[in-house]
RNA sequence: CGGAGUGUAGCGCAGCUUGGUAGCGCAUCUGGUUUGGGACCAGAGGGCCGAAGGUUCGAAUCCUUUCACUCCGACCA
């Protein structure tokens, strides 16, 4: 491709809607543009990449036996109203209607429309296992889209998702897509950890998310560098402090004007904050807004609340709770917030952190304005109607397999597959016939990766100061021939020359024909990233052109055969790593 | 959704406090000089100042309402 024919543009100055990496330079090289906040389009260069990664994609599906279908974008109310989520997934559902009044969405995912192709094709364990997948676009209309294509409202996933006759099957299934999805990330370039996840609003009992490590990721990882523990930090499990040794004093009432805050708490009575009880008092939904009923949930004063433990454990969707506003706290705990405590508390459904049981004497609300109770012990002074461990996990925590201080991570979640097991087929009806002829249910699971995520990954791990640097195997193209000097026919000539060999030889080569300075097209090959640049300059009379990688900062001079081979030969060798 | 901020030319911004009818840099077009890391000179085109109301002789500027976008928090591929 002649660079004097594409349409492509590449920005000076970075778009004031930018702040990280991957959204500045995608930006800036002109591969993608915003149409709305979350929604972007792919310029030629873009859509080359993103092309690469589907096609990455593919391969590794499709060497596991997946087939690659093609399913619809809208979906009928029905089938979520069928498995339940039409309600559970919440407003980040994009909901629209028919001329008709008929509901649809547009898909966030599609358990259910899959669901439905194969209950009502597949009838045989004969035809079992299967594996389906797709390439297609999604839409989630995100609370807060952010950072370009890290987290948009319309994305390209892929998604497959596996029948199984049994939960053995599963297990294969499961290991085999865990298997392609460490082959996809690694040959996209991507340094990833795949870690233990929630299964969230997906469903299903197992699960790992694929990490890509980065600063400016929005997942965040607990992991061990003494054992294999590696998990979200919201489904990393916690290890409650050893109980205390002291003997347990007599509740009394003390008076705490004014310390609404556990750091003000403890520093008033002057105590540790883990001698506190830490309360926080929920409204959680039922089947509608007119069911509900309040939460009072405690964990010790310096431990942070898990918020997917809580929802998990109240098996209720992320959006059907809310904190209690000031009026409910006060009708619920008779004080204002920050003396709400476990002791004496009523109409209030208590669930308690399972390390606050054997901690001595603690400091909790009284329940009554400026008031706190010391020496609160469990058992003796309150109990939970739920008693589990609600807490997030924080560095040098101890690992909950070995016990070593764990470390966090941040990073970006390019992929995530789930054991979903049952809960399709089942409350969709989709069964086989096993060899006695008797309905089995389909035991499934679901299998995603982010692409248009997944190249903001690429991006926000290869670039540098001066522009991103591809990966060959998701680089837009592979060559980029610049002649310094538009006009000298020496240069012109051999070129042209290279330009034709390369792409005989197979290599997808660019070639820098503009009427521009020589500092401008060396600017844009910078950003534009392509992973090799041939020079064509002062020696072109001679033969000789300037040889060089985007990651490296020196060149060599060679011969245009020399460098046409070299680049061939780097071309291939990247590929098949 | 809560909190903060911003909407002025394709992009980045100034002007707004103290109203007087819109400007700078980049980009674009023309001509010329340049040509190894985002050139220079001369000229040109391009904006219902996010939208709707209001105040005023007069509004980008003041007031009200609204929409959009970005950032910080809770959620996901």
């Amino acid at each position: 491709m002649r660079l004097s024919k594409m349409y492509f543009r590449t920005l000076r100055e970075v778009p004031s809607e930018a702040e990280i990496p991957s959204h500045i330079w995608l930006l800036r090289a002109g591969m993608i543009r915003r149409l709305v906040s979350g929604v972007y389009g792919f310029m030629p260069l873009g859509f080359r990449s993103v092309r690469k990664i589907e096609e990455i994609v593919r391969q590794e599906m499709d060497a596991k036996g997946g087939q690659e279908i093609h399913m619809s974008a809208l979906q009928p109310a029905e089938l979520w109203q069928e498995s339940g989520r039409w309600y559970a997934y919440g407003p980040e559902m994009w909901r629209l209607k028919d001329r008709n009044e008929r509901e649809f969405c547009l898909g966030p995912t599609h358990e259910e429309i899959f669901t439905d192709i194969v209950r009502n094709e597949v009838s045989s364990y004969r035809q079992l296992p299967l594996n389906l997948y797709q390439i297609q676009t999604k839409y989630r209309d995100e609370k807060r889209p952010r950072f370009g294509l890290m987290r948009s409202r319309e994305f390209v996933m892929k998604d497959a998702y596996s029948f199984d006759r049994d939960w053995e099957g599963l297990d294969q299934s499961y290991r085999e897509m865990y298997d392609a999805y460490e082959r996809v990330f690694k040959r996209c370039g991507l340094v990833f950890r795949a870690v233990e996840a929630d299964s969230g609003a997906i469903g299903g009992s197992v699960s790992h998310e694929f990490t890509a490590l980065s600063d400016v990721g929005e997942s965040e990882i607990a992991y061990c560098e003494h054992c294999d523990m590696a998990a979200t930090t919201e489904r990393a499990l916690c290890v409650d402090d050893a109980p205390g040794t002291e003997s347990e004093l007599p509740m009394e009432k003390v008076v705490t004007p004014g310390t609404k805050t556990i750091e003000e708490v403890a520093s008033f009575l002057g105590v540790g904050q883990t001698k506190t009880i830490k309360a926080l008092l929920f409204k959680a939904y039922g089947k509608s807004e007119a069911e509900f009923e309040y939460i009072g949930v405690f964990i010790r004063g310096d431990r942070e609340l898990n918020m997917t433990k809580l929802i998990n454990v109240l098996d209720i969707p992320e959006h059907a709770i809310e904190f209690a506003d000031e009026n409910e706290m006060g009708r619920i705990t008779g004080a204002v917030g920050g003396f709400t405590g476990p002791v004496g508390l009523h109409d209030c459904k208590v669930i308690v952190d399972s390390e606050l049981v054997g901690q001595k004497n603690l400091v909790a609300g009284a329940c009554e304005t400026d008031h706190h109770i010391i020496n609160v012990n469990y058992e003796r002074d309150y109990r939970g109607d739920i008693v589990t461990d609600l807490k997030l996990i924080k560095a040098g925590d101890r690992c909950p397999v070995c016990g070593a201080p764990v470390k966090l991570a941040r990073g970006i979640e390019v992929g995530q597959v789930f054991k979903l097991g049952t809960k399709y087929s089942k409350a969709m009806g989709a069964y086989y016939k096993d060899e006695n002829m008797e309905d089995q249910l389909i035991i499934m699971g679901c299998y995603g990766i982010g692409v248009t995520r997944t190249l903001a990954a690429v991006v926000e791990q290869h670039h540098d100061e001066n522009g991103i640097i591809w990966p060959m195997a998701v680089a837009p193209y592979h060559v980029i021939v610049t002649i310094v000097n538009v006009g000298e026919e020496a240069q012109e000539a051999l070129a042209e020359t290279i330009y034709k060999d390369l792409q005989k030889a197979g290599a997808e080569v660019l070639l820098d024909d503009r009427k521009e300075r020589p500092g401008v097209k060396f600017k844009d090959a910078d950003i534009l990233g392509i992973p090799i640049r041939i020079t064509v300059g002062k020696k072109a009379a001679e033969g000789v052109v300037e040889y060089k990688l985007r990651k490296d900062s020196a060149h060599s001079e060679l011969s245009a055969q020399d460098a046409a081979a070299q680049a061939i030969c780097y071309v291939t060798s990247e590929l098949n790593r």
